[in-house]
DNA sequence: TTTGACAGCTTGACTATACAAGTTGTATGA
DNA sequence: TCATACAACTTGTATAGTCAAGCTGTCAAA
């Protein structure tokens, strides 16, 4: 197996998930029991189940009580875009060929739309807006807003390539966890003219709010997309916890 | 506590996230350490982990090792909507005042834009066309392709009040799973007229597939919902595994 | 006053064990 | 032949314990 994660549970899920991409386990067919597994990763049974439990949350397997876990089927045009998940890691993943472009880079203060309800308002950042083109043909803006602290400044190349990369590899912070809200709405003329929209100018607008494990928000973002260019690919299961 | 719940385990989390609900545990403050949790539930540590594993998923609470569990702020209008939720679910947590119109009930070939890729192309299932109103204007147009075996048919009640509802505490049926997808559509004359749309006919179309604990496929969905009444909101935490 | 070591709390990771419960094939008995 | 019982597998749930690692206040030494 060999991968870059120091937990043993998280290398035998990482492992096992490549396993399954790569067709070793194939859609249909049951891994190997977990007592295998435990021999196989030299594991206790706790330490499988929990790495399996991943690959549940994820949609890879289906635990079924006394048959095993069944490798479900997610073709690869289905699999989930949602989660925390940046550009440049869908363009690797899905084999996009996108380019970005950087249009600005400046402390700013927070739009309103943006603010509201997640920050203060007023409150000034690290403003960041790039134009993701697939073909030459343009279908997202993204504007970014960073937190100062903990982010004081990003260098042209990693607002160009990855912020991630450079938050996770470089600064060394640990992304959490974020919160999105998907919507339809008329854009402003400048949006509408980057993407360039038609007259109705709707495009879907993806607002998010991105967060450190120690929960200080870091990352604000509105993304403008081209609704004809737009998919959303979620997978749910069905919680056991209900309100009210 | 008293839940419906079996296990010690899907309780704990059941008990704790009312308590958040219900204001017992404020965001932003720490839940009582794990090993408080066992004394007070009269359970291992590993059961109460597995609970706030649960909490932690769904983005009520937020794990800090040294400190404890923070309860993370979840504004009511911000709850998830995300994950395999009816709308009934959603009218009676979010109190929405909906009502549902069945326009369609019988027995009808799947169209191609649901089967296609998720189950073959011709076959037959119990159609139902639901109208979703709130403060008597048309919001989303359901229609419902549901697959037998392992449903047969359906009461009209269950119909209009809800599916879930029916499949889950009158068959039995344990509903595990679904993959959904979200575009943005021009839709048919029928679909526009229904909800009421201007010229662009443009929709939101959700299109899922749900699935039981034993994999098998049971419903096929396409909500069409009106655009400037769309919200999707999600929770999502960066995932550990990565591909490629 | 400031610094540093440490105790005592917290969660994280892993192990070992036990029993319950669901599935499936096989052997036994009528 | 057929049905039943059972053995041997599977996953589900819960327990108890160990050590690591992160946080915080206290107390003692400089």
């Amino acid at each position: 197996m060999e991968r870059y994660n120091k937990n043993k549970q998280d290398s035998i899920a990482q492992d096992i998930a490549l396993k399954i991409q790569h067709g070793l386990y194939q859609a249909g067919t049951f891994l190997p029991s977990e007592h295998q597994l435990c021999d196989l990763y030299g594991s206790s049974r706790e330490t499988v189940r929990r790495a399996l439990s991943q690959l549940t949350e994820l949609g890879l397997i289906q635990k079924i009580r006394g048959k095993g876990s069944l490798v479900l089927d997610l073709q690869r045009f289905s699999f989930p875009i949602s989660g925390i998940t940046s550009f440049q890691e869908l363009n690797k993943t899905l084999e996009m060929h996108a380019t970005t472009e950087v249009l600005q880079k400046k402390t700013a203060i927070i739009p309103a739309h943006l603010a509201a309800g997640r920050v203060d308002e007023g409150r000034t950042a690290l403003h960041i807006e790039r134009l993701r083109k697939i073909d030459r043909f343009p279908i997202v803006v993204d504007e970014d807003y960073l937190l100062n602290p903990p982010i004081k400044d990003v260098p042209d190349n990693a607002a160009a390539n990855s912020l991630y990369a450079y938050f996770e590899k470089e600064l060394g912070l640990d992304i959490s966890y974020a919160t999105k809200e998907i919507t339809v709405e008329t854009v402003s003329p400048r949006i509408a003219a980057l993407l360039n929209l038609d007259n109705s100018k709707l495009a879907v607008v993806v607002r998010s709010m991105t967060y450190l494990a120690n929960t200080t928000p870091f990352q604000l973002t509105a993304s403008y997309h081209r609704p004809d260019r737009f998919k959303f690919i979620d997978f749910a299961r069905r919680r056991k916890i209900s309100f009210k």
